[in-house]
This record gives C-alpha cells, sequence and structure tokens, in this order.
DNA sequence: ACCACAAATGTGGTCTTACCATAGCCGTTA
DNA sequence: TAACGGCTATGGTAAGACCACATTTGTGGT
C-alpha cells in the first residue's frame, strides 16, 4: 500500500488536522471498508511521512468524531460508514406511500406525547391554525402553510424537540420532490374539507387530553391522507 | 497556583480523557474565566504530573469540543463561550435525553412493523448479530457496529424505507458529538450485558411475531439505555 | 521622551527515542 | 482438541531536542 507523500508544512493548518484529513479522505474513498484494521502507528506514521506523536494527535480527533476506535495492543479499526447522508438527498427512492406511513407512525407517538402535556396556549395555536385553514378553503386556496402549522405545533407540543425536527423534516422542503408530489394531489376542496375534518377530530383529543385516542385519531388521518393519495395517483 | 496530584494511571479511561475531563472541572469551577489564558503546556503538564504529549492529546480534545483555543507561540485560551461544548449537535442540539426518548417512540414503532412482517433472512440476520455482539462483549470489546446493525437490521425489517432512514439517523455518525458521548457511556461489560439481553428479548418478540410485545421491548430496551445514561451523568 | 528596530525570551508544534502495558498469535503439552 | 505460556506486535506514555511563531525587553536614533 502506497501513501502519499510528507504532509506540507507550509499549510497553516495544524499537522494533525491535516493527517486527520487525509486519513478521512482514505476511508471515505473506499481504502479502508468498515472494520477495516489500519495499519500500525509506527507504520502509518512513516507512510505518511509524519512523527507517530503527530499521528497520534489526528487519530484523537477521528476517535472522538467516531470515525475509528482505538484498541490497545490490537490496532486501529475503521468505525464508521461514510454514507449516512442519504436522508437528507431526497434520493430516498421511497413512495410518498412510504413517507405516509413513516408520519403516521410518528406523527402517531407524537399526538400521543402531545395530549399528555400540551399547554393552553398550544391549544390555542391549533385552533388559530384550523380556522385559518378553514378561511383559506373557504376562499378556495390550498391552506398549505396552515396544514404545515398544524402538524408542526403538535410535534411542537411533544416535548421532545428531537421528534419535533423529524417531523419537520418530514412534512418539509428538504422533501420538496417527494412532498410537492403528496401536495398536489390535495388539490380538491373536497378533500381540503376532509383533512380539515379530520384535524378537528385530532384536537379535539389533544383538548381532552386523551392520548390513545389523539394517537388513533392522527394515525386515520395519515391513514386517509395515504389513501386519497393513493385514489388519485396516476397510473 | 496549586493543581491536583498526578493522575492515577490505574483507571480504564485513556489518559488524554482524563486530563481533559480535569482541565474541564477546572474551567467549570472557575478556575479559568472565559478568554482566561491556561499556563503554558510544559507548566500546566507539570503541575498536572503527566507528560506534555500526552496534555497536547488532551488539548486537542478541548479544542474540537470549542473549550479552548490553541494560539501557537502565544498560549492556550479558554473560549468565550463555556456553554458551547455541553450537547451541541447541530440541527438536533437537544439533550440525549431526549434522542433516546424519541428513539424509544420511533423505534418501538418500528419494531411493532418489523414483527408483522420480519423474514427468516431478517430473523438470522438479528440472530447473527446478536452472536456478534456476545462475542464481542466476552472479548472485552465495545460491540458498537454489532449494535448498530442489530437496531439497522430491525428498521430494515420495518419495510418502511424512511423509518429505516430516520433510525439510521438517529443512530448514526451524524449526531456524533451526541452519540459518541451516549458510546461513551456504554464503557462498561455489565451495561452491554445488560443491552445484550434486552436485544435478546426483542428477538423474541420478533421471533414470535408480537409486534405488541416487540414494541414494548424495543421501547423498555431504549427507555433502560436511558436510564442507564443517567445514571453515568457525570454532575 | 518617544519611536522604531533588533535581540532575547517564552510559547506551541513537531520529531526522535525509549520504555511500559495490553492484545494476539503460535507452538507445546495434556 | 483445548488450554497454557512465551514471544511478538500493538498502542500508551514519557523525556528530550529542535523548530516556528509570538511577545517582551533592550538599544539606538530623533
Amino acid at each position: 500500500m502506497k501513501m502519499n507523500g510528507p504532509i506540507k508544512a507550509a499549510e497553516p493548518r495544524r499537522l494533525y488536522q491535516q493527517i486527520a484529513d487525509q486519513i478521512r479522505a482514505l476511508i471515505q474513498g473506499g481504502h479502508f471498508v468498515s472494520g477495516a484494521r489500519l495499519p500500525a502507528e509506527r507504520d502509518l506514521a512513516q507512510q505518511l511521512g509524519v512523527s507517530r506523536p503527530s499521528l497520534r494527535e489526528a487519530l484523537i480527533a477521528l476517535e472522538i468524531e467516531g470515525s475509528v476506535e482505538i484498541r490497545m495492543g490490537s490496532g486501529i479499526y475503521i468505525t464508521a460508514e461514510p454514507e449516512r447522508r442519504t436522508w437528507q438527498t431526497g434520493s430516498m427512492g421511497e413512495s410518498p406511500v412510504e413517507l405516509m406511513e413513516a408520519r403516521a407512525a410518528v406523527e402517531g407517538s407524537v399526538a400521543l406525547a402531545a395530549a399528555a402535556r400540551i399547554s393552553a396556549e398550544g391549544l390555542t395555536s391549533l385552533r388559530e391554525a384550523l380556522d385559518a385553514m378553514r378561511s383559506e378553503i373557504a376562499a378556495g386556496r390550498k391552506p398549505l402553510d396552515q396544514d404545515r402549522l398544524f402538524h408542526l405545533t403538535i410535534a411542537g407540543q411533544s416535548g421532545n424537540s428531537v421528534l419535533a425536527h423529524i417531523v419537520g423534516d418530514l412534512f418539509d422542503e428538504r422533501h420538496s420532490p417527494l412532498s410537492a408530489q403528496i401536495r398536489t394531489r390535495f388539490e380538491t376542496p373536497e378533500t381540503w374539507r376532509n383533512a380539515l375534518r379530520e384535524h378537528e377530530a385530532i384536537y379535539d383529543a389533544l383538548d381532552a387530553r386523551d392520548p390513545l385516542l389523539a394517537q388513533a385519531m392522527m394515525h386515520a388521518h395519515l391513514e386517509e391522507s395515504k389513501r386519497r393519495w393513493m385514489e388519485n395517483e396516476p397510473r
């Protein structure tokens, strides 16, 4: 295995950072697969043309970020798989059906948690979102923002910001190609009126602070959304 | 300025981690105020009773987490915002407790779905992950990859790739500072053995194709993980 | 007295060398 | 075949040296 030459000392970056960058590039370039063992420190330092303490400093950084695991007496092992960002690329290749089923699962849990702890302000905000949604429908417009606000408000009331972020991610522009398709399917005033009714049912369950009912209503709403989408899906 | 005595070498943690912990404690204890300059490396190493290279490794860690800024020829300075280093995770800068509660909610749903449709190959893969995890524990190693494989295999069996991606994201390196901290807490063989037992219970429920039991077991596992983490959290 | 420049000193950065602790491999023996 | 022990390889830590950069101090000129 032939390594690149010595690291240039003329660059302003700390040497350990440069070494870590180089090792990262080797990992991501497929030079080491997950679970593989790197050469011994002495060998790797020589191959990279640096001293062993400098290499060790770089390995500290890589260990902290989780790319490698260092085992005394054994060696340095690659722990990370490079590609975990497919989530963001919209290249999930999944169908809207899967997205909506995922939303049903996640937002069901969110509604359950929210019903147990929703504040008066939360209920007020939901009420307002519902009223605004009704106005938009009556005016012949698509209440996209109000729909979003309704769902994200519930997520915000779950008491778990990780879940709230997930709901937001599932809903928002990051999945634009997919969510755009979904939104296109809700073109008729009737489907929007149905969705509004389902929102009302969710609101009532939250108002009643009934977690299981809220979960069921949210789940039903998203399952209905899925069904509406499938009925409108072209062949 | 009188420092504590030498770092005990008998503890299993890496020396750099111990030194970093000690310096962190000094910072958090108000020994150094924001913007203050630490003693020179040579002096600080002597005061802490360690070698300078070991101290430098610790300073790398502290620099990466943002606690200190190292200026060549000048010194090491406490950064202006001490509380940046707590649980900064970028888009999900929430506490580990929230992350684990979110995982309980999501992975509970995932286990429920997986139990209804898991294939023979899926069960075989889970069996293998469990066996590999047991081997790692018996060998005194941290079965990080096997733990991950177990969870992601279940997610893959849910029949919903959106959910699978969510689980992967919640687990993986994108949340590296957070998940690295969480992983650090699972250092003892006993906690790993407990986790393995909980995995077995999940596997049994999946094998029995009992969705509600699988959900409950997964939920319990992640709640236990949370509890273990909270018990290990430093004060 | 003030300013500019040079020298001295202090600091972190990197390297070399040495020794210690742990892990793994291989050969031998029961 | 399995267990044990010895040897080798590996990472962990330390000491010392030298280099590059930054800061402080001293000196000379105006």
